[in-house]
DNA sequence: GCGACAG
DNA sequence: ATCTTGTCGC
């Protein structure tokens, strides 16, 4: 997409946060349920603590088809619409897929932190693109870079110790180093972090509202 | 041409 | 994303 090599270069890998985020958000997309519709979650956080602060979500038809390389354009219209009702503005954003570790370095993360300027960073469950640098070591904050075409694109981060690690990148105005600390500063227990872990069962309908925080594992 | 392919 | 039982506990 022309939009995405168009847009690539405004992605900042400067630190934009003076200190450590107070308010960090966490971001998914449901999948359609049988109306066709899909559900936009945002959960907001407060660091360091990790105790909810806010939820909002915004349901809708997602405009666009799922294509690898194209996630932005599938989930973020319904995203935006969760962030649009939010009252607490986080510094931060956690997105459920790639930053910088893209086909045209331009993941939901960097589109995400473009259009709300605001600092985001790329947390993935599986590799799109980027080859794992060297062997990586199986306790928890292990890393090893993720290389392609000669440069770095992110990191394989193990979060737990022996779990698969996740791939954290850049998405916007922030450094991989930075990335990864408040990445790793943000999983309590799970393999991903809490924030994109939260979002997940807000867009599932899983959380109400606010106050109460839903058990581990139930059926 | 072939393989790989975030959620 | 989804399809699914038993198995394990780092």
């Amino acid at each position: 997409m022309d939009i995405q090599r168009r847009l690539a270069p405004r992605v900042s890998a400067e630190d934009g946060l003076k200190g450590p985020p107070r308010y960090v958000a966490g971001v998914d997309l449901s999948p359609p349920g049988p109306s066709g519709n899909a559900v936009g979650a945002v959960v907001v956080l407060g660091l360091p603590d990790l105790q909810i602060a806010e939820v909002q979500v915004f349901e809708g038809k997602p405009g666009f088809p799922y294509v690898p390389g194209l996630l932005s354009f599938r989930e973020l219209p319904l995203v935006l619409g969760a962030l649009e009702r939010l009252v607490t503005a986080p510094d931060l954003i956690l997105a459920d897929g790639q930053g910088l570790a893209h086909p045209r370095r331009f993941g939901i993360a960097c589109h995400l932190g473009l259009l709300t300027d605001t600092p985001a960073i790329g947390c993935a469950k599986s590799n799109l693109r980027g080859l794992m640098e060297g062997a990586l070591p199986p306790e928890r904050g292990a890393y090893v870079p993720l290389a392609d075409r000669g440069e770095v694109v992110g990191a394989a981060v193990r979060t737990r110790e022996y779990v698969n690690p996740i791939y954290v990148s850049i998405g916007h105005k922030v450094s991989l180093g930075s990335a990864m600390g408040w990445v790793l500063a943000c999983c309590k227990g799970y393999r991903v972090p809490e924030p994109t872990r939260l979002a997940h069962l807000a867009a599932a309908g899983r959380i109400s509202s606010r106050e109460p925080i839903v058990l581990g594992n139930a059926r």
